[in-house]
RNA sequence: CGGGGCGUAGCGCAGUUUGGUUAGCGCGCUUGGUUCGGGACCAAGAGGUCGGUGGUUCAAAUCCACUCGCCCCGACCA
């Protein structure tokens, strides 16, 4: 490509409504452009990008043996409907009618449309198994999108589904899988980890998620760097550091005035977070439960609903006062008529901890949980905090950010029995089908790419998935673009992409472009070093120069280019 | 949905508090000339429903009401 002919209106200011790096240098260098909120269009260099990123998924996925469809986006209500799912998915969902009324929803993700096709053509166990994947344009409507093209409403995923007969069947579909995506994300130059994620309440029995670990990512992951043990918080295990000895050594009621929340029981009894004890209530179906947790702690809603079940909820502060007669900051353990006490372990054997008395305005002080509170059951229910020991090799763990770039899932039988996906198996016998989901955020790659490899100046690609392996810079363009273009031409016959900055511009115009754009090399023609017989290589990634001869520069040009191409496969 | 911020030329902003000529500045754009290894210089130009609607006023970018859109924090959530 000559850039002279090219569309790539880069920016020289930020953008104000970016802040995070992905979403500030995409706008700036070109590659996007916002529609509306959560909704981007991609311009050519995006897009260059995006077909890259495609281009891996779609090798690295036929090479498990896995076939390429392309579903409807515009799918009936009646399939949604068939799965629970129409409910389910809530305001998430773009839903519209068509001229005769019937209602239909832009769709989200695929398992439906996927189950639909298995259960008219795969009867048999001679038919499975079944990997079946597309790249598609999903559609959620966020509540709040935001960081550019990193939480969208409209985006491009890559989703595949497995269809078998048993589930020994279903690990090996799961476990081509993650080798692939470790490959995919390999060959995409990104850096990051596999963390066993919640499988929610959808049945499942193992998920991972794949996480580039950046601060404008929106999971949070606990880490070991000692063993390596990763995992989303939501269900990140680990053993909270103890709570301080209490300065109280009696049990005794206090009068607390106007002080509710733990960080202001915390200033008025000069006591640390961690002595106190927060009594939350929830209500399961018709039971009242008190849940105990450390002041410190947070309430993993994940693991609370895996020990109370799915359908609790807490309980409104309305409801707290019509039923116990008291706002819900002075609930404590100690005479309450609750179903059940549960407590979080961190607070077993808790001494000298602070409680509410029941009571308007009052607090109990000094209370020995184990022995002052009657516990039915301590449960793991809160949410890891960096600094808690590692559940694997006791050293400390580490609460980071991150993106989810990709998630790997066991489904089971949920959408086969909903939706009536049987096959015939050996013995006779029909059995629903055993499905995985797996998904891959394409945008997702560009944007945690770009948080990964930038600095200052602007974005620096992973060779794989740049825009072009290379631009050609020259200096003055009157004087040497016969050089130039002899070049240009013969790196195009040697398969490299290349873009050419033919512009009638400044050298130093046209080198903050590149750095912007961040193109992993230039090739620098000026006519200072024509003069004799050479050419400067420069590469984006550490800012390194070398001279090329200009007789053997495009061989030596296409044997890094093809270097790199594999490095970025590590 | 709660809290905060913003909307003035393609982009970034000033002007709004205290209403008053023809609404400015930088970048970008056009034409001509000079430059040519890190966002060049000189000269001349083009470009605006001041987000929208309604109101107050002799007079509204500026005051009032309503409304639309965008960003950030939180809530919610595949």
């Amino acid at each position: 490509m000559k850039w002279s002919k090219a569309f790539i209106p880069t920016l020289k200011e930020d953008p104000k409504e970016a802040e995070t790096p992905s979403h500030r240098l995409l706008l700036r260098a070109g590659f996007i452009r916002q529609h509306q909120s959560g909704v981007y269009i991609f311009l050519p260099l995006g897009w260059r990008s995006m077909l890259k990123i495609m281009e891996i998924v779609r090798q690295e996925m036929d090479a498990i043996g896995a076939q390429e469809v392309m579903l409807p986006a515009l799918t009936s209500a009646k399939l949604w409907e068939e799965s629970g799912r129409w409910e389910a998915f809530g305001d998430d969902m773009f839903r519209l009618q068509d001229r005769k009324g019937h209602d239909m929803a832009l769709a989200p993700t695929h398992e439906e449309i996927m189950t639909d096709l298995a259960r008219v053509y795969l009867r048999s166990y001679r038919d499975l198994p079944q990997i079946w994947y597309q790249m598609q344009t999903k559609f959620r409507d966020e509540p709040r999108p935001r960081a550019g093209i990193l939480r969208v409403r409209e985006f491009i995923m890559k989703d595949s589904y497995s269809f078998d007969a048993t589930w020994e069947g279903l690990d090996k579909s799961y476990e081509l899988h993650r080798v692939a995506y470790k490959k995919i994300f390999d060959r995409c130059g990104l850096k990051y980890t596999v963390v066993e994620a919640s499988s929610g309440l959808m049945g499942g029995s193992q998920s991972e998620e794949f996480m580039v670990v950046s601060p404008s990512g929106e999971d949070r992951l606990a880490i070991c760097e000692n063993c390596g043990y990763s995992a989303n918080v939501e269900v990140a295990e680990g053993e909270a550091a103890p709570a301080p000895e209490s300065p109280f050594k009696k049990r005794e009621k206090v009068y607390t005035p106007n002080v509710k929340s733990v960080e202001e029981v915390s200033g008025f009894l000069n006591v640390p977070p961690s002595l106190i004890v927060k009594s939350l209530l929830y209500i399961v179906g018709d039971r009242w439960v008190l849940v105990l947790i450390r002041g410190d702690h947070e309430v993993n809603e994940t693991k609370l609903a895996k020990v109370l079940g799915g359908d609790a909820r807490m309980a409104t502060p309305d409801e707290v006062m019509a039923k116990f007669g008291m706002p819900v900051g002075f609930v404590g353990p100690i005479g309450i008529e609750v179903d059940e006490i549960v407590a979080d372990k961190a607070v077993d054997g808790l001494k000298g901890a602070v409680v509410g008395a029941n009571e308007e305005e009052h607090h109990i002080v000094g209370v020995d949980i184990g022995t002052d509170v009657k516990v039915s059951r301590y449960e793991d229910l809160r949410t890891v905090v960096s600094g808690d020991k590692c559940p694997k090799c006791g050293a400390p763990l580490k609460v980071v950010n991150a993106i989810e770039i990709g998630h790997i899932f066991k489904l089971g039988t949920k959408y086969s029995e909903s939706m009536g996906a049987y096959f015939m198996d050996k013995d006779g016998k029909r059995k629903p089908i055993i499905m995985g989901s797996y998904g891959i955020g394409i945008g997702r790659i560009m944007a945690a790419a770009v948080e990964l490899y930038h600095d200052e100046k602007g974005i620096s690609w992973p060779m794989t998935i740049a825009p072009y392996e290379i631009d050609i810079i020259e200096i003055d363009p009157r004087k040497t673009s016969e050089i130039a273009e002899k070049i240009y031409k013969r790196l195009i016959e040697n398969g490299i992409d290349v873009i050419w900055d033919d512009r009638e511009a400044t050298a130093g115009f046209k080198f903050k472009d590149a750095d912007l754009i961040g193109y992993p090399l230039r090739l620098v023609i000026s006519p200072r070093k024509v003069k004799d017989n050479l050419v400067e290589l420069q590469f984006r990634r550490d800012d390194t120069k070398i001279d090329l001869n200009l007789e053997t520069a495009v061989e030596k040009i296409v044997d890094i280019v093809k270097d790199m191409r594999q490095k970025a496969e590590r």
